[in-house]
DNA sequence: TTTT
DNA sequence: TTTT
């Protein structure tokens, strides 16, 4: 239920491969750096500039899986999810904020291709491996604060927690 | 011109009066901090438990003269714009993103009301001065960061900078 | 599940109150009339001129019976839903087709004011009766084709067929 | 300006080549017919059903320009527009509406890929040449009424008359 | 870090 | 009439 509206369509191209983790529940966590792009007249030189804008996107529950499955960086994707902005402390002790695009049971996620970056054609075919990295979390991109923490639900001070959702863990979506 | 979609659609009340600025060439530049309403179902009580989320949003041009004239603390909103995210630096010297649901000429505000917040029912009707800080920030809500720069356009180090908008700042949208 | 993306948004006032009929067994089904207004410069005189565009939303489920119950002419309303064209037979034999907007479970639906139209104040407070006219429909508003059919799920030809959904009857929404 | 919100998010497959035209002065008004596919349970045989809903959408200025260049019969494609319901008068004289999809100036289309029908590989390149048809309108696709006009601009009665948009047919968007 |  |  809501008493107000939190939408979010973004249609892009994943920067790296998707980061899928698993509660302890077993259930799917993962999350995408997802590019959008635009251009814009410079006033100063008449030219087009582009301009990309980088997002932090979190899926849940079942798409979740699908999205861990079959994308991979440079995959086209539509994203239909809401802003949800998390709170955690840097390692300074200070409050920081992070705003990420969750898409749970009420999101959509569309592959409009489904390209790996190894240049293959595999045009709708799943990858052979799910990348998983419950141990080791990849570097964080561009206009995302570091990504330090160890396995999923394990925040500490000083790195920034994993997303956490609304919905009962235990139950798939 | 666009090669992606990044399209944002929110309803929702403000958590105080807009604050509103001027960009040297006289440009109006608005900003609203957002709150979108939602409830989820706890699954240790079952109860209903309603969740506020915050948004800090930023509006350019005639829009954001027609926001700051008529919007006021409570008043419920639709927005439609587009994700960004800004780079700055803390008063630590550390890099931190603030991400912005801005509002430019492709973009849409619709007042759903016109409620002030002194109780008075001006529905419909401008109220009677459009607020102006241009000198002093008012303290941010929860779950955004602390806004303690000086005039628009003149950020410094160990404060939030303003946003800058695409668009060339002579011409009005 | 869905391969494509089909989604419609919004916000406009209802022509008149709420159309409610009930499936055999016992689900809402909520017609509504809603009008969203638009203006446009003419390029002969150079004024802004109104124009109000009108659809047709079918409501399926527990959003049918909050809409039915809360609803009236001239409320203001949020609508998520999809598009949808159905078929049916004219008087004539011949073939016609009515687009609508369909809201079922993945769709949403917001009031934005509660008012009913006899100019009471009851906001956010329930209209006495939900208006139910299984037996009776009303005439159809400017843009839309007349609707003479009998109760729900009994067309006929030379009638406008009530709208059919995807999801299984018996169980609610 | 609006007070309301009318839009449409749309991503489908083209049906059909678009369909070309041209305004008397020189502006391209193009037509396509855009299939969304969605899939639902059925409830007798708990088997997932497709089900594909047609779209006509009608797209003006320069966006129009870019569809009938480089879009082909099953080209994938996003839709941004407004929900817009014609009337025109059957052969019998009788009231019809047409529904459609507007997409002007403040629309959008994003082409997802450039696939032409002859299975060529034309990714992101232009077709050789854009399909106009002046002077013979196509058979109407299913969920469309027939369309039997002539030229653009010269609807008679007992045809269906081609849309018009709001804005100045002189000045390109 | 993506894509065209 | 499309697409996977």
């Amino acid at each position: 239920m809501a008493r107000g509206v939190n939408k979010v369509i973004l249609i892009g191209n994943l920067g790296q491969d998707p980061d899928t983790r698993y509660t302890p529940n077993g259930n799917a966590v993962v999350n995408l750096n997802l590019a959008t792009d635009e251009s814009y007249k410079d006033r100063q030189t008449g030219q087009m500039v582009p301009k990309t804008e980088w997002h932090r996107i979190v899926l849940f529950g079942k798409v979740a899986e699908v999205a861990g499955q079959y994308l991979r960086k440079g995959s086209k994707v539509y994203i239909e999810g809401k802003l949800q902005t998390r709170k955690w402390q840097g390692q300074d002790g200070q409050d920081r904020y992070t705003t990420e695009v969750v898409v749970d049971i009420n999101g959509q996620m569309q592959m409009l291709d489904s390209r790996g970056d190894g240049g293959g054609m595999n045009q709708g075919a799943p990858a052979g491996r799910p990348q998983q990295s419950n141990y080791n979390a990849p570097a964080a991109p561009q206009g995302n604060p570091q990504q330090q923490s160890g396995g999923y639900n394990q925040p500490s001070q000083g790195s920034m927690p994993e997303p956490v959702d609304d919905f009962d863990d235990d139950i798939p979506f």
